[in-house]
DNA sequence: ATTATCTATAGATCTATAGATAATGC
DNA sequence: ATTATCTATAGATCTATAGATAATGC
């Protein structure tokens, strides 16, 4: 006897397809459906972490069986690291190509402010215009970020633009320690996974003058902000 | 029939107890049965939050039986709480006073590296001299910041240190707009939950040269750095 | 007599797998 | 003939509670 959760969806989709009964191939199909697990995925991951969300929970949202989890994944963790990895090439290539454009064009004399606005305003960027999947995906990774599992990710798959980033700025503070850098960078990361998280904190905390959200506003002062960081940390 | 593990704790207790069979009051055993419960959630928790944690994975670490969980505690979620509430009101404290002893000493004429040396250094003075439970704690506070659960929290125990901070920092900057020093105290307190929250990302990115737990070159450069960043939001 | 701790167990939930069913693809 | 999806179910684990036992406290 199915539930009336299933007599529900059934019927909904019944509701749907029937309207124009598009044929999809199965490749198609395929695809279409990984889409939307992992977006289900990415979104509740981003709430509640990777132990916060079963497998069920997912299917749930999709509206399929959760079985269905285990024919397209071979685990929850997988689910987890298939969710990190489908958008983690596009953020930092993008990041890539943006530091190299910038260390082409200030022709081995770059600025602090310079190299922050290539890697945070790229990044930014990509989450105000890549609508609600995007901005899920950041809060995702900033939450990943904090987790065990989660930071062997990041390693794994930030670690070139980070290091390309700090290489930019090595020289454009040739005299600085290069622990000073690290742990400038260190702030930096800080506060942009932090701003990804979008906690809603500091819109309480201000009463709504300030929203968690508003990445146009973090990003008009972020790289501004930590370039001058960066310079207070000169040694006598 | 007991299992190996169960004959292996009661031999263990046996040996200690019998050692010296100390006699302690039931408001003592008391105290100290809830404090090992507190410190292993504590731990537990700061490594793999509120979902990564079964109330039977801190029964096994204090070496109790898991329904004293439910002796102790209603819940999950209430262990959480007390986990968050037993050290927030000392952090709180601790810095409401440094705070207020600032701005005495300031006579009215506060400085932005003055006011985040009190708010910042005081913090994280404690996490050093604390010992390996504050540290924990810091871990604990930094990821549970990340959360829906801990982010109600957060509001609850530390409104009044951040406003009072707040507070100073408007009178270090008086033609400042409002939300030019929230989105400043915004990226201090990014950095800062990044840094207690110790991944160990910095040792592997720095290949050692930075350590997440060296909280004393952290506090040496953080004051500074923000401070610097904060007149760089000075608008024309 | 009261309190700390344990035993036993119910009920819910979760992951994972085997096998059935219903579509698409040659 | 192959692939996408579902049904059914095993086995593990988790939370929570009722009731027993073993200590301390007057």
């Amino acid at each position: 006897m199915p539930s009336a959760r299933y007599a529900t969806k059934v019927g909904a989709m019944a509701e749907t397809s029937s309207a124009k009964r598009v044929r999809r191939s199965k490749a198609e199909q395929r695809a279409e459906t990984l889409e939307q697990i992992l977006n289900a995925a990415e979104y509740l991951f981003s709430k509640h972490g990777l132990h916060g969300v079963t497998l069920r929970d997912v299917a749930l949202r999709v509206g399929v069986h959760t079985s269905l989890m285990h024919y397209y994944f071979d685990d929850k963790r997988s689910l987890f690291e298939a969710v990190f990895a489908r958008r983690a090439a596009v953020t930092s290539g993008r990041r890539m190509e943006a530091l190299d454009r910038y260390a082409q064009e200030a022709a081995g004399k770059p600025t602090v402010e310079g190299a922050l606005h290539a890697f945070l305003d790229t990044d930014l960027d990509l989450y105000i215009s890549g609508g609600e999947a995007w901005m899920n995906y950041a809060a995702f990774g900033a939450r990943a970020s904090n987790t065990p599992e989660g930071g062997e990710l990041m390693d794994r798959y930030f670690d070139p633009v980070v290091l390309k980033l700090i290489g930019i700025l090595k020289q454009a503070l040739p005299d600085y320690a290069e622990e000073d850098i690290f742990w400038g960078y260190f702030f930096v990361t800080g506060s942009l996974m932090h701003t990804l998280g979008r906690t809603g904190r500091i819109d309480r905390l201000s009463g709504g003058l300030c929203k968690s959200d508003d990445f146009e506003a973090i990003k008009q002062r972020m790289a501004k902000f930590m370039a001058a960081g960066f310079l207070s940390l000169k040694r006598g």
